[in-house]
DNA sequence: TATTATACGGAGGGTCCCTCCGTTTAGCAA
DNA sequence: TTGCTAAACGGAGGGACCCTCCGTATAATA
């Protein structure tokens, strides 16, 4: 068990080591962000299948210092994740501070598109981690409908979305038509529009 | 391209290796169905991850003759599960064919949570087949729904299946509920009779 | 029985995940 | 600033796996 899967230890938020001793060294903390950034970048160009030596070197650093961060290939894929969800989870709290509660609601839906058909390249790795690892599953699931619910109550306190429809539902419902692989950024988009004016209340 | 799959270059079944040349040799038609049934074992036992290695030994052959019948580790995981297909197909005739209409659906309904559990050991091989070669899926869902349809529709003639219900409404709800991984033997036979009296005619 | 097209076995090449350990360096105390 | 030490780094290499190649064995045929 490495110190890097806070989120299963806890509830912290993912990919961030806050060991409870000193801080970690500033060149560990460095590549610690600049790894994740790499496994980000290669599972998207290369997907889900690229090798371990493939990310360090797209980190500019050797394996041993990947395995370092992350002992296990799928600790790589959970922190990729993890922070997936993080930045996700930080937009709706940026569109809610930001926005008006109608235009919040449409950014951050399209993130979640973004977000959802990013998972499309590695998503069986996902599942795998998913299988071995529920309570990774449930974790970001709660967290992300958390945002969801955020921003879709807001909106319809102020009366701008129908009420017969809960964030969850939105959930179950964008989500797995994000999943589908034959399924065009554009073609989406459109469909994302054709939701939203059905959630619009009309006024 | 490997002679070996048939199925997805016509209508053949698969796992069959009928060349249009002269027939396969006597010892080579032996070690195709030895390796087939092999995999299955392997695949059983240790999982969608077991090695060709592994397949190769329990079938007692060398590699060299795996990878001549299956010149890739996705070949065998298809060959399983076309003849994983085939003999749900030849359950869903000689159902028909020996029992009569009500027994027929119990007995072939009950072959299929056998034959969907199965597909747990390696679904994400199989997901990564299907991912590669839509046509599989494809041919092997319209196999499986006709055999389904093939038992129900019968029942449903002979007035002791209720006639508002699809054979492939009832594989929408078996098939998922079985691909569930937390889902024991006896379970899925309990919700398998619970979902059977549903499906009766009441009399 | 002799011939030959066909099939077999398994060593080994290439890749991948991960470990180990000698080297380097950040952070701190004097 | 300088030394010291715990922490982090790099990358060779072990072991597993997928797949190829080719010399050997054998089924089918004449």
């Amino acid at each position: 068990m490495s110190r890097q899967h806070s989120v299963i230890e806890g509830p912290a938020v993912g990919g961030e080591p806050e060991v409870e001793g000193r801080p970690m060294r500033a060149d560990a903390r460095r590549n610690n962000e600049r790894l994740v950034a790499a496994a980000r970048e290669v599972f998207a160009r290369e997907g889900g299948g690229a090798s371990m030596d493939a990310i360090a070197r797209q980190a500019g650093v050797g394996v041993g210092t990947l395995y370092r961060h992350f002992p296990t290939r799928m600790d790589v894929v959970q922190a990729v994740y993890c922070t997936d969800v993080d930045t996700l989870v930080h937009t709706a709290e940026e569109a809610v501070a930001d926005l008006e509660p109608w235009p919040a609601v449409v950014a951050f839906l399209e993130a979640f598109v973004r977000y959802a058909q990013g998972k499309r390249t590695f998503l069986n790795e996902l599942r795998e981690a998913f299988d071995k690892n529920p309570e990774l599953r449930l974790d970001m699931l709660e967290r992300v409908e958390g945002s969801m619910q955020l921003v879709i109550g807001r909106a319809q306190g102020a009366g701008v979305v129908r009420t017969d429809v809960s964030g969850q539902d939105v959930m179950q419902l964008v989500g797995p038509m994000c999943t589908n692989a034959t399924l065009s950024e554009e073609q989406s988009m459109r469909l994302l529009n054709m939701i939203l004016d059905g959630l619009r209340k009309p006024s």
